[in-house]
DNA sequence: ATTTTCAACT
C-alpha cells in the first residue's frame, strides 16, 4: 500500500501538518514517505521547524510534457477576479551553466492533485528536482505559475534555495493568490530576500508559455481582452507588497 | 461592477 520508494513498512502521519484538508494553505501530505528514519528517535522537533523539507513527504512525480490551448487558456488568464480557477498550473524550465551561459536541461508543466495527495505544485516540483539534481552543477529554474505561491511553500522554497545554494529562482505569476493576506504577503518578501526574483507574468512570458508548453499544433496564442490592463494592476499590487 | 483564490460536492 505504500510507495514504492518508502523503506519503511509503515507509514505514520506526519508530526508537524494538520490532518485537515480544505486549508488554502498547502496542508501537507496524506501519507507519508521520506523521513522515515530521521525522526525515529522519539525527538520530535517543534511544531513549525522551518528546518524540515516537507516536500521530502511527497513522492516524486513527473511532470507533463504539455498543456491544453483551452486548459492555458482558462487557467492563466490574469483578469482579476478568477472565479473557478481551483487548480494551480507551474509551468517550469530547467537550465544549468557551462562555461558562463546556460544550457536547456528540462521543461515540463506540474498540477496540483488535490485528490491525491494535496500536493501544492510548488512542492510537486521541489520533490521531482531533488530527487536527480547535482550539487556540482549550477541551476537557473524558471517557473511560469497560474497563482502566486502561499505562505507556506514560500518558506519551503526559501528553505530550499538557502540549502542549495547553487540553484537560482525566478517565479512570473499570471495572478496572485490570496494577495490580501498577510502571510501570503511575508511569503512572497522572503523569497525576494532569498534571491528569488517575483514577478507578473507579462504579454512576452504568455507568449513564450505558449509556444513552449502548449500543445498548440500551429494555432497562434490569441491574447484576451484586458490581458495588458490586468498586467499592471498585478504590477502595481505585487510592488506595494515588495516595497 | 463583482471580491475570487493549489475545492468539494455529488
Ligand atoms: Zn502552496
Amino acid at each position: 500500500v505504500t510507495g514504492p520508494c518508502c523503506p519503511c513498512p509503515s507509514p505514520r502521519p506526519h508530526p508537524s501538518l494538520p490532518a485537515g484538508k480544505g486549508s488554502r494553505e498547502c496542508s501537507g501530505p496524506t501519507r507519508v514517505q521520506g523521513l522515515c528514519s530521521a525522526d525515529a528517535s522519539g525527538n520530535s522537533s517543534s511544531e513549525d521547524s522551518p528546518s524540515v523539507f516537507t516536500f521530502l513527504s511527497f513522492a516524486p512525480r513527473n511532470p507533463m510534457k504539455w498543456l491544453d490551448p483551452q486548459t492555458f487558456y482558462f487557467n492563466f488568464d490574469n483578469l482579476q477576479y478568477a472565479y473557478g480557477r481551483y487548480h494551480c498550473y507551474l509551468c517550469f524550465q530547467v537550465e544549468r551553466e557551462v562555461n558562463g551561459s546556460l544550457v536547456h536541461v528540462d521543461m515540463g508543466v506540474f498540477v496540483n492533485q488535490s485528490a491525491d495527495d494535496n500536493c501544492h505544485v510548488e512542492l510537486c516540483f521541489l520533490s521531482w528536482f531533488y530527487a536527480w539534481l547535482s550539487p556540482d552543477e549550477r541551476y537557473h529554474v524558471t517557473w511560469f505559475m497560474s497563482w502566486s505561491p502561499c505562505s507556506q511553500c514560500a518558506q519551503q522554497v526559501a528553505e530550499f534555495l538557502k540549502k542549495h545554494s547553487n540553484v537560482n529562482l525566478s517565479i512570473f505569476a499570471a495572478r496572485l493568490y490570496h494577495f490580501k493576506d498577510p502571510e501570503i504577503q511575508q511569503g512572497l518578501r522572503t523569497l525576494k530576500r532569498t534571491g528569488v526574483q517575483v514577478a507578473i507574468m507579462y504579454f512576452s512570458d504568455f507568449l513564450y508559455c505558449w509556444n513552449n508548453f502548449v500543445r498548440h499544433g500551429g494555432m497562434r496564442f490569441i491574447p484576451w481582452k484586458g490581458i495588458n490592463k490586468n498586467y499592471w494592476i498585478l504590477v502595481t499590487t505585487l510592488e506595494e507588497i515588495l516595497w
